[in-house]
DNA sequence: CATGAATGAGGCTTCATTCAT
DNA sequence: GATGAATGAAGCCTCATTCAT
């Protein structure tokens, strides 16, 4: 319901036929409908942060953090199809809650980013950039290749990491940042 | 209004009084409010694609088309703040009119994507796989960055460029499907 | 529960609760809410009603009655707290119940009344509006005194006798219809 | 509605039905069911209090100001039957604003009854007392009075004020506490 | 063309009542 | 008898839409 609908397109009294009880019912489990979104999320954030933290434990290699992260949120999201299309799916980031989370995992992956750069391991460029990429690259995969069967999960992840380690430039990569670099010249001036 | 309250969050009533104009007078210009917002996707979609359509008309090579189309979809959303947070932001994604305009989007993605592997300056990828990350990661890059006073137009995009392409690995990179490889064996055999 | 939330506010399953029970134990004895109620009314009306019969037993002279009444009416009040105020207060008026036995009262004062102005010893007035002055300042005296401690019992019920045999005014009192009164005139002619 | 079937009784859409709009009027008017009765006690009482306000500057004596101020009760409960229903009627007392009025109501008839004491045009009696017992036997002889159609406002009024100057004992009046007065001896002990 | 007061369908939530255990 | 989870009718309120001016 939640999943298939939205948050808005999802009436209560429609849940709770789906879940084959009356709408009193409802109320006797969750408080509200906003308390019901709100519980899942959390839950949700709480079940992908303990799969990530176990995984994030084995490895201390900034690389393999990425590669595992990227294969725990692939693995998760195939497991929690659901609760996956509620909390990232349905204009469902508007929420507070959700906006929360997000911010939560992507100032994770900033970290990471960050740590490798400084490591050596990763090229050089800013971490607050590739941050969001990472986070919005998954998601929007992710959201394409739940709803379809045509590729195994194997498959995504060694694609999305090939891309994100390598990039799609065929040709051997120079660094982003030259350290014989020289002041900047084009600061831009965007106004408002 | 729609931009800062989401399609949910604002009332008619509310739109009215932005625009300076009765409620009556809204129905005028727009028969429902789902008019309103598919007007209003469409006409980014149509504005968007425009601009895209002229750069994509002074590139051929893939790697400078990747690179026109960011800067330009980065450069679109920096001068329609409003009708961008409209189109992707708050929980709009669940809207028909939204997906099919993104499906499209992907869509152009993937082709020049195609087109650069066939002709050997992009990596060999699933671009399937590809074309959305790029867009994700443009979409959730921009979302980060419009909202903040940070860092430059041309910053942003250097920084995205240099990801798109050459990924965050630091060391150079190999293929992921070594040239040495014969003609596809078991190259997976999606349907749809 | 009744008492200090009144009827409207006091959910069924509260004053299961508070009796220590569940609710379906609440409708073995009470058909419905309603019934509950009523029965307290009727109770109340039943022990206040068996109360006056002792006293009204034991005198004959109606300012003795008037006296006794007024005592054992604020007595009463004083001893079952819980069930005036579930009666009386908290808006309870409105029911009908209520309405009844507040009329079965205002009857029985009104009879004294009479009773006393034909004996000679009340003073001839209309015994019709005087019963429920009488009954609406005890009343009104009651819910004041209930909810504070400074004055006792035997004060109140002092003051108050002393103001419904005397009145406020200082002056000794002249009657209200001279006994050499001339057929009535003046029968009024309100309209709406 | 409100008037005769209370606060709970009344559906706003009975009220919106009863006044001949959509519910959705009802909300261009008062902002909730509650703010209605809100807006009605304070209504009334503002009318109330201007009304004795005018009377009251035009007496000095204390017993003209009681005078003045039952026949101005009386006056205008009759004029305003319906908001007199409303207020006072119909288990609203419960209600925070009614009570507040009230009070402020009593509190006046209290100075005055002081003042009259001070003055010695009343007899010595506790104020406190008679403050509520004044109101509550106005409230309910209005009560019964605006229901029949069987005796004048004058009437009424006159035999509210007989009563309440001189009581109901036919004999002439002895003062409350002598002047001579002795240490209290019983003065009571309520526990609880 | 412009307006905004009026509308009522529809959504969320409460709570008296039931009934299987 | 006792229980309390389950129920759904009913109530309050919102807001997209209409239409008379």
């Amino acid at each position: 319901m939640l999943a298939s609908r939205g948050y808005h397109g999802a009436k209560i009294a429609d849940i709770a036929r789906d879940a084959d009880v009356g709408v009193g019912t409802f109320y006797l489990y969750y408080k509200t409908k906003e308390a019901l979104f709100t519980a899942l999320v959390d839950e949700t954030a709480r079940l992908l942060k303990r799969r990530l933290d176990v995984v994030h434990g084995q490895v201390t290699d900034p690389r393999d953090y990425a590669r595992a992260s990227t294969a725990t949120f692939f693995r998760f999201a195939d497991e929690h199809r659901e609760l996956f299309r509620i909390v990232f799916g349905h204009g469902a980031q508007f929420h507070d809650v959700v906006r929360r989370a997000q911010a939560r995992f992507i100032a994770d992956v900033r970290e990471n980013l960050r740590h490798g750069m400084e490591r050596g391991v990763f090229r050089r460029n800013r971490a607050e950039v590739l941050a969001p990429a990472f986070v919005g690259l998954s998601y929007q995969v992710v959201s394409w290749w739940i709803e379809q069967e045509a590729i195994s999960l194997e498959e995504v992840v060694e694609s999305v990491l090939d891309f994100v380690f390598h990039g799609v430039d065929a040709a051997p990569s120079k660094p982003l940042r030259p350290s014989t670099r020289r002041p900047r010249r084009s600061r831009s001036q965007r106004g408002s």
